[in-house]
DNA sequence: CTGCCTGCAAATAGTTTGCAAGTTA
DNA sequence: TAACTTGCAAACTATTTGCAGGCAG
């Protein structure tokens, strides 16, 4: 696998140290390819590694934020908990299913509608975060 | 002020216990005709209400939005804080300055995108929701 | 007068922080 | 070896809950 090799340049590039920590995040969020919770990426590394902390996960994962290697979202309605999705060049948005939680990304349906906004409201459009839910072909 | 009318009547409707508390609430909600968190509208009535916790004012917001009197969306983008809207039959979006908090609303430009979704996805679309964040005029 | 609502206090969930020891460059 | 990172414990923020007394219907 060669993005891991990837994923340890960028840290590189980008002037972070390299860790054993750092490099289970990334490669595990590179594995999944969906976004994660914290909490799920503790749960998945700490088999492997019983020393490691929530704290360091979070630590780790707001520097990948700060750096635009990762970006954190909200998934749940109703839960107040952060998603972390690695940043792979394609901003696309997600449909999410209210049953079984499956997340499946969507491209960008909104290309004019920021400068159409940005006329009409005289504000400088910096981003837009768009979600979708409902139910699954196998939940519904 | 009929709109005072207005709430008390819809309670009674929804078949919902009509408190000081509850009208306290949506009149400030009414009043201010803009998304709030249960911190901000607990600072305001709790002058003239000093007896009033948060707590209550949590448990009345979360009874409103079940019986969907009132939306809870989340704004800002790196607080994890819950903003409460009193619904008012539009549905719409909001456009959220980065520097000042100024929050307006949008109307939905995603009226056929749902369908296309749901028929490129074959998932059953509940709804969507839709930010876009940055600088007022005054803030750019 | 009965059940729902509130005040109050304490608990919970998610996330952050301080500090000393360990690790990276 | 200097600067940064981690483990660990404790703090913090937003929100929820249990219970006993209070109020609406």
């Amino acid at each position: 696998m060669n993005q891991k090799l990837d994923l340890e340049e960028k840290l590189k590039e980008l002037g972070i140290r390299v860790t054993r920590q750092r490099l289970e995040i990334l490669n595990l969020m590179a594995a999944q390819n969906t976004p994660l919770t914290a909490a799920d990426i503790f749960d998945k590394l700490k088999k492997s590694n019983p020393k490691l902390r929530l704290s360091t996960v979070y630590r780790n994962l707001n520097k990948f934020v700060e750096n635009n290697l990762v970006s954190k979202i909200e998934i749940k309605m109703d839960k107040k908990e952060s998603y972390f999705e690695l940043l792979q060049g394609n901003h696309h948005h997600h449909l999410i299913c209210l049953k079984c939680g499956k997340i499946i990304p969507l491209k960008c349906p909104l290309k004019n509608y920021e400068n159409k906004i940005s006329d009409q409201t005289n504000y400088q459009i910096v981003e837009h975060r768009l979600k979708l839910y409902g139910l699954c072909p196998d939940c519904k």
